[in-house]
DNA sequence: CTAATATGAATGAAGG
DNA sequence: CCTTCATTCATATTAG
């Protein structure tokens, strides 16, 4: 009692493997968004094999599935935040050029926007439940950013052609 | 209109340079995947040039394209790799927890799913002029180079599990 | 049934 | 080498 694409079209022509997609259960999705709306937007490698596993008590997942789902997520609101930004950019700009009149300050910054989610970067503490609600694990997940690395890099000149 | 090239698309508003990114054709592709199924993982500079030589004639493509594909893909085997190795090795701890009656759910999964390519493993400083098939003279001309490839990219297979 | 949209997955390009 | 960002492809879902 799933839909799986499995069914789509006879297409059984020829070894045609496709690849099912992961389709994430809404608890799944609860979970997820709950991470990363109390700011791990990009949870490191132990982070995310715990994740999956607390996934995968509604569903079968996989840590590669919990990774693409973050960086989706994360190119995804920022993206939206550009375009909005443009947008009103743009805006203020045609306002700007069609009537010069004295908008000294244009406070536009953040508004009550009562959206989805406009507040990126990071933050949101334990103002609601930060801990996601299933905690197996006591840790300290601390945002460890910064990775040092230093190797000698290979330069390469970037004339590239595409066509 | 168009879906490849994307020989510079007129700047829609002011100054963008567009960097629009290199597409590989399928020749080129077949010719890359070639070279390094022939043990060539990471060529040296000077093969690097020569591969960029010979893709050329398909289509516009520099060094630094080639360098960066040859390092995507060693990444990119060296994690299917290590993905197989952990599903394997959690399938035999599964099998081996068959004495006790709960497991610890320790399905290491990992990111890229799925692939069949195995037989890699050496490379660091690759041998170079190493003969992947032919040996293309300058002579510009649809070269009969696909004719007999290994595997080329069939690998379409990814199971994670999606109920 | 076809078109538009949402979203998971793949890959080129950089950075550290 | 490793991780991350941006772009693109493919497919599931929904609207028309």
């Amino acid at each position: 009692m799933d839909q799986e694409g499995a069914s789509h079209s006879p297409s059984s022509t020829s070894t045609e493997p496709v690849r099912a997609r992961w389709s994430p259960k809404p608890e799944q999705i609860l979970i997820l968004e709950s991470i990363f709306n109390s700011g791990t937007v990009n949870p490191p490698k132990d982070e995310t094999v715990r994740i999956r596993k607390m996934l995968e008590k509604f569903g079968a997942v996989g840590d590669a599935n919990v990774f693409y789902w973050f960086q989706n997520r994360r190119s995804r609101s920022r993206r939206r935040q550009r375009q909005l930004q443009a947008a009103t950019a743009a805006a203020v700009t045609s306002i700007g050029a069609e009537d010069h009149q004295h908008m000294t300050a244009m406070s536009m910054h953040q508004y009550p926007c009562s959206n989805s989610e406009i507040g990126l970067g990071f933050g949101s503490y334990s103002n609601s439940s930060a801990s996601y609600f299933l905690n197996g694990s006591s840790s300290s997940q601390v945002p460890s950013f910064f990775l040092g690395l230093s190797s000698p890099s290979g330069e390469y000149e970037s004339n590239n052609g595409m066509e």
